[in-house]
DNA sequence: CCCCCCCC
């Protein structure tokens, strides 16, 4: 009977075996009755990352967990996140140890990753060196059996923790230098900062290079700079570097960023290499700095810049969990309106484990400080927080912070009405129906069409496309030639990808039965005018019908337009997504709400609002 | 030496 876990250190012996191989070949083949010989392979699926190498070569890039280490993997298959497999044959290619070509069976599929694996360290394996693994396992055996071929003389210091050389107590008697004057032509340096960020453990590999890295985040009095070490100093920073601690830094390459990936302000970056030094700064009084920015100015700021912004929350949703696309597993997300005495306010969302931090500590009227935001274009602009953020729930000793809670307890009861969002609000329960108007969204359909003619949407690409507000019923959902509807696909239960196959999911794998979701065209329709919009996804198409789609699709079309006269004469306040792809104009309904006259009838200056000069403003 | 940073 196979045991359904992880065996610890089960790639081993095979590793050393492939990198003590001295025959030419690049890889080492291991059969069925190599395995046999050394030991059962049963891993864990920690990640694949989909590749593709034209004209039609499909791979994934994997990662496997024997519950301790972590193994590279190239692997043609494609299993759910966390399934254990047991491996029946494969090859370990010699230079990095990487698996290729695994013969692999499904045992069961993991709720989490088991243990905290990190990854092998392939140049320091060697068959004389005691193995990592505390208790030896009866499968591990055959390796002391191994030829100790290699002659390996500098290994007189293995037993320590080799990240401890890089520990240099010399530093405490350095000069430091501010980090803002570090420049691509410094050979020589000391610095002395917070390690405001770590992580997460990256890997790649490709036709030139492949390895591990690990990027830190280095913050003191007046800047910051980014660091990253690269595979065994990876491992070493890893171990080594806590975030919020305060070390000091020596030796390593500083070169100059590419602005296309590295957002900070400073125009270099470092390298952490085989000469870099540090030492805990115990008693340092360094501490992050901030930088503010007013709400206001980021209307002006491009998406990707990184800013620090201080706010009060004014609204807070609830964690979620969404599906992100090139991600097998939803990721964890929370949004918060925040407000400056810009009076502006703008959405934050909270990614991963940021998104898990921030749940507990957060509550409205709170003061939030926030290091190193991203700015985006989402609903017009937002800002994205992520692993490289870091923030404060009510601090006590930043003067900003403490400054803008007492103007908010000021002017709370005033400030409610001029406040304006930089953010469309889709799904925000704010009250405020006035600061929705004043990013001027709302249109008719007429305006659409008018627009449309003009050629007034031709720039707004799938990523760079519009989103307007319009209030609208929907007039028909049938085809006008054929009386035909299709109005849905199939997808996977779990991982919510296309499915074309009952029996299983092409991307995961998962054997339950698809669930359908709403991809339909309707002709929507408002006082004077109407145009032909998709909706796509669960969320709108039961807005709109009351219903899931499997239940839509269930009922006799008869039903199917009882339900839509039923519902559908009612009116709509809709998102809609303008977007040109391929020479057309395509209008998507994102989101839909049962239109509140009442609040329409505040707006008081809803004539003004829907006239042709607010899609002009918005395309200027 | 990497290069993902997200959703409607």
């Amino acid at each position: 009977m196979t045991s359904n876990l992880p065996i610890a250190g089960c790639l081993i012996p095979y590793l050393i075996q492939a990198k003590e191989d001295t025959s030419a070949n690049a890889k080492v083949i291991f059969s069925p009755d190599d395995i046999n010989r050394l030991g059962s392979v049963i891993v864990q699926i920690k990640q694949q990352k989909e590749k593709s190498q034209p004209p039609n070569t499909k791979y994934f890039e994997t990662i496997l967990s024997d519950s301790k280490h972590l193994y590279q993997a190239v692997m043609m298959q494609q299993f759910p996140t966390f399934s254990i497999i047991k491996i029946s044959q494969f090859q370990v290619q010699k230079s990095k140890g990487y698996i290729l070509n695994a013969t692999c069976e499904q045992l069961n599929v993991g709720q989490s990753l088991i243990g905290s694996p990190v990854l092998i360290n392939f140049e320091a394996l060697d068959s004389k060196a005691k193995q990592p693994q505390p208790t030896p396992q009866p499968h591990t055996k055959p390796v002391l059996s191994l030829p100790k071929s290699q002659s390996n003389n500098n290994n007189n210091n293995n037993r320590q923790d080799p990240s401890a050389a890089l520990v240099d107590p010399g530093l405490a008697n350095r000069d430091v230098m501010p980090i803002s004057q570090l420049s691509s032509s410094t050979t020589d340096f000391c610095i002395e900062a917070i390690v405001r960020s770590k992580g997460p453990v990256r890997t790649w590999s490709k036709a030139t290079s492949s390895g591990s890295l690990m990027s830190f985040e280095l913050s003191d009095a007046n800047g910051e700079i980014k660091a990253t070490a690269f595979n065994e100093q990876q491992r070493q920073f890893e171990n080594l570097l806590e975030v919020g601690k305060v070390y000091r830094f020596s030796g390593g390459h500083v070169k100059p960023i590419d602005p296309k990936f590295n957002k900070l302000a400073h125009p270099c970056e470092l390298s952490f290499g085989t000469q870099t030094r540090v030492l805990l700064m115990e008693n340092s009084n360094v501490k992050i700095s901030y930088e503010f920015r007013r709400i206001s100015d980021i209307s002006e700021l491009t998406a990707g810049t990184k800013i620090d912004v201080v706010g009060v929350i004014i609204d807070s949703q609830d964690i979620a969990s969404v599906n992100i696309k090139n991600r097998s597993e939803p990721t964890p997300k929370k949004t918060l309106s925040i407000l400056d005495d810009s009076n502006t306010s703008i959405t934050v969302t909270f990614w991963g484990r940021a998104a898990q931090k921030l749940h507990s500590e957060t509550k409205k009227n709170d003061v939030i400080v926030i290091k190193s935001a991203q700015v985006s274009d989402f609903n017009q602009k937002s800002l994205n927080c992520g692993d490289g953020t870091v923030f404060e729930v009510e601090p006590t000793d930043i003067p900003e912070a403490s400054n803008l809670k007492m103007w908010y307890e000021k002017n709370s009861s005033v400030i409610e009405q001029g406040v304006s969002s930089l953010s469309l609000q889709s799904g925000m329960k704010t009250g405020s129906t006035l600061s929705t108007i004043s990013n001027l969204r709302r249109v008719t359909i007429n305006d659409l069409v008018d627009q449309k003619q003009k050629g007034n949407f031709a720039n707004q690409t799938p990523q760079k496309a519009l989103f307007l507000k319009i209030n609208c019923y929907i007039s028909r959902i049938r085809s006008t030639s054929n009386d035909k509807l299709v109005g849905y696909y199939n997808s996977c239960s779990k991982c919510k990808k296309s499915r074309t196959t009952e029996e299983y999911c092409e991307h995961c794998q998962d054997h339950q039965l698809p669930v359908k979701q709403y991809k339909m065209f309707m002709r929507i329709q408002d006082q004077d005018d109407s145009a032909s919009a998709e909706i796509l996804g669960e969320t709108v198409g039961h807005k709109l019908f009351g219903m899931k789609a499997d239940e839509f699709f269930a009922k006799s079309s008869a039903e199917q337009d009882d339900i839509t006269a039923e519902q559908l004469s009612r009116m709509f306040t809709c998102t809609v997504k303008v977007s040109e792809y391929s020479g057309n104009i395509r209008y998507n309904i994102i989101t839909a709400e049962p239109t509140d006259y009442a609040a329409l009838a505040r707006e008081e200056d809803y004539e003004l609002v829907v006239s042709r000069l607010v899609v002009q403003n918005l395309l200027s």
